[in-house]
DNA sequence: ATACCGATTAACT
DNA sequence: GTTAATCGGTATA
């Protein structure tokens, strides 16, 4: 069955293992009437005050972040270079600004409606920008709730062997000096799907 | 009010 | 490997 994930997974205070739970889930937005949905393939955990890459390093509060502060399982889209929205999910307690960024889906839903939104011959979605773009997700959804019926995410009982993931350092987080090292981000090839 | 810059991407050489 | 595109957030004054 497809089961819609409830507040408890993503409220658990353990940051890096709701990122790396999220690879294997399904990524679905209803957007203007169409459903797209993907599956997703790589994740970067956030860990808020203590992490010189978050945006809530310090415990700094901005109009911008403080989404990040409030209830998990609430969206935190911002827009990067002014150009890419960027899709993170809001865990932790109330009060600590811990988030997943989820940085590549693979296309299961929605085919169509995904290559018109790209806007390109060939659908790629293995970036932070492009999977957002091809889901339909701008800032305008920022905060949204991921148990109403906009954007949310499922298990679907897809299986990805332990000995798939691969652990590594978070990318484009080179100002974050040591923090840029720690072992945060999660990634599978989507081949083994098949 | 003004200046700087980024959790990136696609199209180049 | 290099670089233009592009704009809201944040800091500084």
């Amino acid at each position: 069955m497809n089961k819609k994930l409830e507040r408890s997974f993503y409220a658990r205070p353990d940051v890096v293992a709701v990122s790396r739970e999220l690879l294997g889930k399904v990524l679905v937005t209803h957007v203007n009437g169409v459903t797209t949905a993907g599956i997703i393939t790589e994740t970067e955990a956030y860990m808020g005050a203590v992490d010189r890459a978050s945006h809530a390093y310090g415990g700094k509060v901005t109009p911008r972040n403080k989404i990040m502060y409030g209830q998990a399982g609430h969206t935190y889209i911002y827009l990067c270079y002014g150009i890419h929205h960027l899709f993170n999910v809001v865990t932790n307690a109330e009060g600590v600004a811990h988030a997943v960024l989820v940085r590549a889906i693979h296309p299961v839903e929605g085919l169509a409606t995904m290559l018109k939104r790209r806007k390109t011959k060939t659908l790629t979605t293995g970036g932070p920008g492009t999977l957002t773009q091809a889901l339909g997700i701008r800032t305008s959804q920022n905060g949204a709730d991921l148990l109403g019926n906009l954007i949310w995410i499922e298990e679907r009982h897809i299986v990805v062997p332990q000995e798939a993931i691969i652990t590594g350092p978070r990318i484009g987080v080179d100002y974050a000096g040591v923090d840029a090292l720690l072992p945060y981000r999660f990634h599978f090839n989507p081949r083994i799907l098949a």
